[in-house]
DNA sequence: GAAACCTTCACCCGAAAGGGTGATTCTTCT
DNA sequence: AGAAGAATCACCCTTTCGGGTGAAGGTTTC
C-alpha cells in the first residue's frame, strides 16, 4: 500500500522530468500539443490503472482457521479418548464407518462402538452433528 | 478504499504543487500549459483507476478468511438448484432428511430426490462428504 | 489387588441413508 | 406451442448408521 504510492509518486517524478527534458529539445516550438497531452493521458491512465488494482488488491483466501489450536483439555472435560478422537477426525473427513475401520485397522464394530460413546460425549446422535459440533468446539479443524 | 483513494489523490495534489514549486524556482516557463497537463494527469489518473476497478471488478472480489459471501455462479456452475441448496444447508446443520423434509414441508421422498441429485453434482456419495466439499467450495458457511 | 478406565470385538434390531426408476405438475425459455 | 428444467412424490431394494447389551484383555491409579 504504502510502497505502491511511493512507487506511484516516484514514476509521477520520473515522467514529469522526463516531461521536461523532452519538452526542452523538442516541443518548445509548439510541434505536437496533441501528442505530448496524449502521451501523458495515456500514461496517467495507465498508471491508475496499475495503482488502483495495487491498492485494492485483496488478500489471499485462508481456508483454514489459523485461530485453530488443539485443545487436549477441552478433550479431556468431555472425556473422550485417543481412539475415539481418531475416529471423529476420519468421520469429519465424510468417510464410512467401514472406511474408517480399515484405516485404523479395526473391526467395524470396534468403530461404532467409539462413535456411539462420541456422540454421548458430544450430546449428538448422527454423525454430521458430531462434525459440526466438534467444529463447533474447535476439537477438529 | 474509497479513504485510500482520496489520500492517494491529496499525495498526488501535495506532489505536483511540489513540482510546481521547484518549476518556479528554476524553470520558469509558461505556467497555463503545466497547469494543463497537471489537470489532464490528474483527471486521467482518476479515469485509469476508476476503469481497472470497474473492469476487474469480479475478479478482485476475492474473500478474506471470515468474510462468507454466496456464489451463486458457482452453485450455478455445479448446476445446483435452489431447492437442492437449500436442503444443503440443513444437511449441514445435521439435519436428518426427515427433519428436513419437515421443515421445507416436502415429503421424506423429495428430501432424498435432492439430495440424491446433490451427491451427483458434488461428486460425492455421503452427506458428510457433501457438506465437507460444500464448504471446500465455499457453498455454505 | 480392586476399581476405573480404554480398547477391542460380537450380536441384534430398527432407523436412516443412499441408489435406481418412473411419473406428475409447474414454470421458464425459445 | 413445445422443450427443458425444477420440484414434487412414490416404490423398490441395499447399505450404512445408531442404540443396546455383553464381554475379554490391557493399563493406570489408588
Amino acid at each position: 500500500m504504502k510502497r505502491t504510492i511511493i512507487l506511484y509518486g516516484l514514476a509521477l517524478a520520473v515522467l514529469i522530468f522526463f516531461l521536461k527534458f523532452i519538452e526542452y529539445r523538442f516541443l518548445v516550438r509548439d510541434l505536437s500539443l496533441e501528442f505530448y497531452i496524449g502521451a501523458v493521458a495515456i500514461f496517467f491512465t495507465v498508471l491508475g490503472v496499475w495503482a488502483g488494482l495495487r491498492l485494492t488488491k485483496k488478500k489471499t483466501i485462508i481456508i483454514t482457521n489459523p485461530a485453530f489450536q488443539f485443545d487436549q483439555g477441552r478433550l479431556n472435560a468431555l472425556g473422550i479418548s485417543k481412539r475415539e478422537y481418531e475416529v471423529l477426525e476420519l468421520m469429519a473427513k465424510g468417510l464410512s464407518n467401514q472406511q474408517i475401520a480399515d484405516k485404523l485397522f479395526v473391526s467395524l464394530n470396534t468403530v461404532k462402538t467409539h462413535s456411539s460413546n462420541l456422540f454421548l460425549k458430544l450430546e449428538v446422535s448422527r454423525r454430521t452433528q458430531a462434525v459440526q459440533k466438534a467444529k463447533e468446539l474447535q476439537l477438529i479443524q
